[in-house]
DNA sequence: TCTTAAATGTAAAGTATCTTACAAAAGGAA
DNA sequence: TTCCTTTTGTAAGATACTTTACATTTAAGA
């Protein structure tokens, strides 16, 4: 990939606002730009964690997976987030996977040595990445306290208030919320059997609170969704 | 408190290790010392998160609670330990409280805006601060994955074992594990209710895997503990 | 020492949620 | 279209754990 595409790759990524021009250029000169089918893995359990990623095109699901096939689903990431960052913070090998989900994804990877050079060099950027694994903590831990402080049926509900909020499209005093997750991620996000969700879904849909179908749920009434 | 105890005081703390005479100079400059009484709290929530603590003496539970009353504590701590840190990573306003346990703690304060400065005037400290938010998260998520993977009787067993890594003295082929919590606090921490920590605690003691009493837990054998 | 509150022990009943099981619908491939 | 796989729908057990309830023990204070 050619110099000039990859700038305008990064100039995507707010982290990279702080770069001065010379810093852009160190970093065009260390990344790689790739490419992955739908339902590949982009990192497993085991690996190295030496390297960082950036998603410009399509989603990518983070999780882990229990000795007996359970899964558990840490997010879902949409273009221009970071992902494989533990390993900027003392991570030796990939506790994760990170899989492409029924996409294509488009990403660039760096070496994690290379991005700490870049740290070193500018502390605004050093700041940005504390913010930023300061902010995946308070997720985790929120995520916590939902997990033990509430039912099933609540925290299925917050999935839904929260992909709205964050991904949700506006239509008159509705939210649209497009997505790519079966019913059986949505129960793997929230600690809940797939059972649990078909029937809770059902349930908002026969109280007229939400409609839904594969590709999208539409929320009816921020509000009255309690 | 004299300027010489202070400095005193944070030759303790690793996390100071890589300051020159100069930075510690200045950290003594802005650091308050304090001692509160036991069961006190240090901070509650909806406080602002400006300042961070370093626990010198006693022990500290980190904690929140639900609206209907119920705890989950998220840390235990003891001394040389730092806490209030979320404020160094965009908190404005505590989600939890910080509150000294059965004994009178001993601590410094400094404001984060002060402790921010030093950050960028000291990088080292600023990828150390990294490293140790980047623990806490995959602390947290370990234990969103037990909370999701494992039954009560298994995390309350990997509690014990987690303790006596930590802070258990070795006895013979015996892990000593000496603490102020009640069973119910282990309840907290596990996620769990107090009934079934008094059950499953009787349960490892019939079976010779373990012995207790209100301020210690004897474990017998760390390899047949599962 | 006595008194009281807190912590621990024990048991039974209740229940939210998972499992198991199978059927229906939807989507992709040939 | 037809076939086959994946996803969704529905229902009835099974069950791990919480809740409720009360008794017993321990520690702390007066």
């Amino acid at each position: 990939m050619a110099i000039q595409s990859k700038t305008a790759f990064l100039e995507h990524f707010p982290l990279f606002e702080t770069l001065n021009s010379d810093e852009k250029l160190r970093l065009t000169q260390m990344v790689e730009v790739k490419v992955k089918p739908r339902y590949s893995y982009i990192y497993l359990p085991g690996e190295a964690s030496d390297k960082i990623f950036f998603l410009s095109k399509g989603t990518v699901k983070i999780g882990t997976h229990s000795k007996d096939g359970k899964e558990i689903i840490k997010s879902v990431l949409h273009p221009t987030a970071m992902f494989g960052e533990m390993g900027i913070v003392g991570e030796e090998e990939r506790q994760d996977f990170a899989r492409a989900m029924g996409q294509e994804v488009h990403y660039c990877v760096l070496k994690v040595e290379d991005f700490k050079r870049l740290m070193r060099s500018n502390h605004q950027l050093s700041i940005k990445i504390l913010m930023l694994i300061g902010e995946r903590l308070r997720r985790a831990e929120n995520r916590l306290e939902s997990l033990i402080f509430k039912d099933a049926r609540t925290r299925i509900i917050d999935f839904l208030k929260d992909a709205a909020d964050q991904r949700g499209r506006r239509v008159g005093f509705e939210m649209l919320v497009k997505h790519s997750l079966t019913q059986q991620d949505i129960a793997n996000l929230t600690g809940t059997s797939r059972q649990t969700v078909t029937s809770v879904l059902n349930e908002l849909r026969k109280s007229n609170l939400i409609y839904f179908n594969r590709k999208s749920i539409l929320i009816r009434d921020m509000e009255s969704l309690v």
